[in-house]
DNA sequence: AGTTAAACGAGACGGTACGTCATGTCTTATT
DNA sequence: AATAAGACATGACGTACCGTCTCGTTTAACT
């Protein structure tokens, strides 16, 4: 997460950024932000997170724990969603990088594996808290969409374009429909049923969805009727 | 529901029951539970719901509003979520009734219809809070599961088995597994992408799982392979 | 403490006792007071007062151990005050009875020693709830008066005469303004003061109070004057 | 009673007075206590005893009609009584000066004319409860003691060695006794008869005090004896 | 080198809600 | 009719955090 110092990675609060031109790069007056000091709260609400939910957890006692003042939290991230969003966002570019290595195949499949494994770390156990978090504060809501389903989705995007050149997938599909079909399973698995999933259950999910259910053709096309 | 007067929809607290025995039907001494008291509770978090969130209503707010102390809240229910969760059953009965008329293609159909425009109303927006809600809280997700998700797979359940039985769905397929890319992509498009989820978009999703995603098919049945 | 069944210490409550008519004793319909409870509650009182103050007791935790409805309580005491009053009367009656055997420095001097003996019981601490309640309910007050003080300042005062006609103590002194400096100065000593008081201080002064505190006697009779 | 900003007259829970040295004053980190809301805390306690004991005024009342959040009188003062003995010390400093003018009678006769008229006002009446209190809270005892009792015997105490000296009292006589003698009437008049306590009365008491109950003298010197 | 200003830790503040407890009233079934 | 059991509306309790606001300190860039 290469960025330059003020910059979150939830992109906001940074009221002074707008301020600095583009070329001359020059400097505030006064002392700079202590990158020290955001690598200490992430950290702390990280480790926090390992005892217990985000809910449970207070302003407080991430500044206590990261050894910083409370209004230096507030000053940086509107909420305490907003905070735990990049530190979900950290460890989910560690342990979930999107590669794109011409292999799509082997791509997706290594990029829902992934994804859903990191869904039962501490940091991953977040996913449910912020769409209950979405539902109240529409900004967070666009936010969690723009930075990360996005990005997975434009990978499997580009996967599925290929295929569809390449006939592996047939033609005339919505883009978007398609993409509800890979993901929507995996999560309403994982975050509603709250069963596991592991990479047989992918396999199965996408081999199935390739497949199709549909058993002798009807004759009119329709699904689901009586022969 | 039909339900005892001393029975909550959240099957919960309810801890004299066992006592009751069947048949004698003896009640026990003392002032009985005030089932005013309880509707107007449950009143009281609809009609709050319809201007913010349950985040941000407060125990003491519903109280207030239903003319009711907060230890009677406290008594019956373990926590907000369970409270709103009655409310939510409540609501979910009245606009997604479960009916399984014969006609199993109009029973999904109308089903589904019905539940994805259930989760545009007030009511129904609680969905993403129980969401998170169930991170935090294992009980609270075990009932969110029994009693709302479970009762739904059901239903579908009686269908798929009917649709393979004539050979609508092929056989061999793991039930839960199609319950799952049947659902799945639903709830993903609602709750994590929230984007609209109206008729068309049900259909399109159904019929499009129907099919499948395959284009020319591949020799050695696997997807997604250059030709 | 003899008394009738309906009839409390703190004669507060009765309201049925008027009706009852003198002669004939005819008992009201119905069930009749529970001596039995009467008697569990102040019990009860008793043993909660060894464990901690008044103040920290509540009239649920005295209805509990007595194992009687809290309405029975409020029923027969219009509050705690009163009902602990009940208490510290039966066992004040117990321990300092009031006797008049003809000897009156005995009696004087023994009423004294069993009186500040007393209030270093669990019930005699009750002393200083009382005052504080005295100060906040003036019906509490006037009973607290008129059962507590009064009958003790009678006995002295029984005493007080005689002595003024035997010319033990000088004529022309106010009756009450010698109540107060007798009995004065060891409440001073054991509420306020909280100082312990035994026998021999009693003696002291009593003594002291006897003879003055005047050294060589002013010419015009007032105190405290430069000669 | 001049004291530093952050020191309470109840003389508690300034943990951190400790730590500021003596000679450089070097003030704590972060804000400091704001001396307004003390004042305001303390005024309102007193404007609610006007209307009502002390019993019946809530820490959310003193809270709200202060301006103030309640933590922050939890912060300073352990209990209600011991706010409330600082508003009533403060009172009493403006009303009942501790003064040594040399002149030993008008001082002690002052003294007591002043404290008993102020046992009168709102502020006075709260004796009573600190009575009540002094039995539930050892440690509010010791305090009410060590800032009420004290000083105002340490007056007398002065003016009683001086007329001991000057033989205006009797040698041998113990002073605490004497200290007892010469409050004790006053307390127990006002506080547990609840009898008018005016000027003449007090005089009435000092005199009788100095010169004594004793009519013809008894042979041995013992009081009460029969003739 | 001195000045200025931002960011910081500490922590007090006015609030809001928490979940608990006790109050005094009321209802129900029992005695 | 009086009771025990116990549910209820009310309201205060003392605590925990919220987000804001001084404080005095530290760190840079700009004089």
């Amino acid at each position: 997460m290469q960025k330059p110092a003020t910059r979150n990675d939830s992109g906001r609060k940074t009221r002074l950024q707008a301020a600095r031109s583009k070329g001359k790069e020059l400097k505030r007056r006064g002392r700079q932000r202590s990158e020290e000091s955001e690598e200490a709260i992430l950290s702390a609400v990280i480790h926090l997170l390992r005892e217990k939910p985000l809910r449970d957890i207070s302003i407080e006692e991430i500044a206590k724990k990261a050894g910083v003042g409370k209004a230096t939290i507030y000053k940086w991230w509107p909420s305490k969603a907003y905070l735990a969003f990049d530190a979900f966002s950290k460890r989910l570019k560690e342990m979930v990088p999107i590669r794109d290595t011409g292999n799509a195949e082997k791509d997706l499949t290594e990029q829902l594996y992934a994804l859903f494994a990191f869904f039962e770390t501490p940091a991953g156990k977040l996913l449910g808290q912020f769409l209950g978090e979405g539902q109240v504060d529409e900004e967070f809501a666009c936010l969690f969409r723009e930075r990360f389903i996005k990005p997975r989705r434009q990978l499997v995007g580009v996967i599925f374009d290929r295929a569809v050149e390449s006939s592996q997938i047939r033609g005339g599909l919505d883009r978007e429909l398609v993409l509800d079909l890979i993901y929507g399973p995996g999560f309403y698995r994982m975050m509603i049923r709250r069963a596991p999933l592991g990479r047989d259950a992918v396999d199965a999910m996408i081999s199935t969805l390739f497949r199709g259910l549909k058993g002798t053709p009807s004759r009119d096309g329709r699904y689901l009727r009586r022969s």
